[in-house]
This record gives structure tokens, sequence and C-alpha cells, in this order.
DNA sequence: AGGATGATTGCCT
DNA sequence: GGCAATCATCCTC
């Protein structure tokens, strides 16, 4: 079954190293994700700590929801959001489900490029602003739990300029699908 | 009303 | 390794 919304009504940081493993799948096509990264409000990094604004504010909308941005007026960026402030990123997951679909939109790429990065994911699996606000437990989505316990490491988060100093980068260690190995 | 900027990617040297 | 693409949002005047 799909995780439920009470799920992601809790400390983001503990619901970002609990999806490693994971499987997110938009109308099917997907797999387990191996690399998300934590933000809240009190995080200088995180698109809700200057408050609501129009972009943001499915980040303090009830835990439970997608909340998707466009980066660079190119890429669109998975979030999934926690309590009310903060969300997780979704980074990589590894290509499991719907491989030729994933790879149409992609371009014909290898499977390590597939949705090894934010914008990349997105472009594989179909998301974009049509996704925003969107509840995580009905269709298009399914997120089905882990079957085994995951080895996940920690380290910080990419891209960013701001907070660099918190950890909240996770990663399932040794994964050959992730944006960038852990370092 | 105008300008700087970004939770990125891919192509070029 | 360096940098252009591309634009809605956000901040400042």
């Amino acid at each position: 079954m799909t995780l439920p919304k009470s799920f992601f009504d809790r400390p983001v940081a503990e619901v970002a190293r609990d999806l490693i493993g994971v499987t997110l799948l938009v109308e099917g096509i997907g797999g387990p994700m191996v690399e998300v990264e934590a933000y809240d409000q009190a995080d200088p990094a995180s698109h809700s700590f200057k408050g609501p604004t129009l972009r943001n504010g499915a980040m303090f909308g009830p835990p439970g929801h997608a909340y998707v941005y466009k980066i660079y007026g190119i890429h669109w960026c998975l979030n999934f959001v926690c309590q009310p402030g903060s969300a997780v990123l979704v980074r990589a997951l590894e290509p499991r489900h719907g491989l030729e679909l994933m790879q149409e939109r992609r371009g014909g790429l290898g499977e390590r490029q597939l949705c090894s990065g934010p914008g990349k994911l997105c472009q594989a699996l179909g998301v974009d602003i049509g996704h925003n606000g969107l509840p995580l437990d009905a269709l298009p989505f399914e997120l089905l739990p882990a079957s085994e316990s995951q080895d996940v490491a920690t380290g910080p988060r990419i891209g960013i300029t701001k907070g660099v100093e918190t950890p909240w980068r996770f990663v399932r260690r040794g994964s050959p699908f992730l944006s960038k190995p852990l370092s």
C-alpha cells in the first residue's frame, strides 16, 4: 500500500531518511528513491525560510502533498511536503518501472542518466507544475515502502550557498544512481 | 517597474 | 573544469 499522509507529519529529516528505498511511481513510472534532501523553515537554504509566498504555498499546506517548482527557468523539482514549512526534495531514484518511457522522455540515455538528479527525475517521470499541491496518497502518485532495511548515509546538500553546514542529504550508500557520489 | 537570482543540466574546451 | 540556457519569483526602488 501507498504511504499514508501521516508518514509525512513528522520532523522532516526523519521523513527524509525513511524515504530512502521507498518506491516512487507517477502513473506507474519510477523506482526506489536513492537520494533525497530535507529542508525546513529555520533553514536559510529553504524556499520556506522567509515565510509563505506564491511559489512556496504548498510547503505551508497539509503534510503529504507535492510541492513542485521550476528552477533556472528550465527544470522541475519535486518535493514532498512534511510539517508546515518543511519538505523533502527528491533528487534521484533507481529506474525500475517504465524504463522505455523514461528513456523516450530523456532522449534515449543509459539507465544511469535517467533519474540521477532532481530535474532529470521529473523529466523521466513526467512531473511538472500540474502536480503541485496534489496529495501523495492518491493517483497518479504511489509510494511503496521498501521491503528490506536500507543502508543510509548522510552528507552536505547539493547546490546551495546557505545552510551548507546542515548534513541533510540522505543517500542509499553505494548506489550507482546518485546525482553525485557522497564524497 | 526593473533587475538579480536559483534545491540544475548538458555542452564546450 | 567552465559556463550558457531561460524565466517565474521575489526583492528593491
